[in-house]
DNA sequence: CAAGAGATCATCT
DNA sequence: GATGATCTCTTGA
C-alpha cells in the first residue's frame, strides 16, 4: 500500500519538455521506451512504463495518416510537437499518438504498449480482462486502461492531464520490427519502425 | 491453442 | 459506401 502510494507520486519536474518531441520521429519513438506515461484523472492516476512504440514519420510515409493530406482528422499532426493525436478506429478503439517534429511537418509516435506501474487496480476495473499482462499490451488496450479517448485529441503534453516522465532510466535495449496492421502501405509496410523493449513481457502479442 | 469472425463508427471517396 | 496504427470471443483440433 505504501509502496503503491510512492509509485503514484508523480513529479512534473520529470516531465519531458517540448524539445524532446521536436527530435526526429524515429529518435522520439526509441527514446520513449523506458519512459513513464502519466494520465491524471478524477478517478485516479494511472502510470505505465512505455515498452512498445511505432514511428509514423511524415507525409511521404504511406502508413501515416498524414500521407492523405491535411484534414480535420490529421490536423493535430501538422501542429507543434508535444501534443496528443488521438483517433478512433474499427468502431471500438482509441489510439494514442504523440506528435513529433516541427510545426507543419506531420509525424507522430504511436504508443502501443506499457507496463502498468501505478493505478493498476483502476486499470483492472476499466479493462474486461484484468490480467496484469493484458492491461495495456496493445494500443487499444492501453487507451482503455488509461481512459484515453478523443477528448484528449490535441491535448498539450507539457501541461496537463497527460504527459510522459523521464525517471532517469537509460533507454533499455530494444529491437525494431515492421509496424503492425499497415499492409496497405506499399514499400513502407516493411520499414522497421516498431520498437520493443527486449525481453519485456508487456509488449503486444502479435 | 490457432484461426476466424464479428463488433461498430469516424473518416474520406 | 468502404475500410481501418484492434480486441475479444468462439470454434475446432
Amino acid at each position: 500500500m505504501f509502496n503503491e502510494l510512492l509509485k503514484l507520486d508523480t513529479n512534473s519536474a520529470l516531465q519531458l519538455p517540448r524539445s524532446f518531441y521536436e527530435q526526429t520521429t524515429i529518435d522520439v519513438a526509441k527514446q520513449l521506451l523506458g519512459k513513464y506515461l502519466v494520465r491524471k484523472h478524477p478517478e485516479g492516476n494511472t502510470i505505465g512504463r512505455i515498452v512498445e512504440t511505432e514511428a509514423y514519420v511524415g507525409p511521404q510515409d504511406l502508413a501515416c495518416h498524414a500521407s492523405k493530406g491535411r484534414t480535420a482528422r490529421t490536423d493535430v499532426m501538422f501542429g507543434p510537437a508535444g501534443h496528443a493525436y488521438v483517433y478512433f478506429i474499427y468502431g471500438f478503439h482509441n489510439m494514442l499518438n504523440l506528435v513529433t517534429e516541427k510545426q507543419d511537418y506531420p509525424a507522430a509516435v504511436l504508443i502501443r504498449a506499457a507496463e502498468p506501474v501505478g493505478g493498476i487496480e483502476l486499470m483492472k476495473t476499466r479493462r474486461k480482462n484484468g490480467e496484469l499482462l493484458n492491461l495495456a499490451s496493445g494500443p487499444g488496450k492501453l487507451c482503455q486502461a488509461f481512459a484515453i479517448d478523443r477528448s484528449l485529441n490535441g491535448a498539450d503534453l507539457c501541461s496537463g492531464l497527460l504527459y510522459v516522465e523521464d525517471r532517469g532510466e537509460p533507454t533499455p535495449r530494444f529491437q525494431a520490427t515492421p509496424r503492425i496492421g499497415v499492409d496497405y502501405a506499399g514499400r513502407w509496410k516493411n520499414k522497421p519502425y516498431r520498437f520493443l523493449v527486449r525481453g519485456s513481457e508487456f509488449v503486444s502479442k502479435v
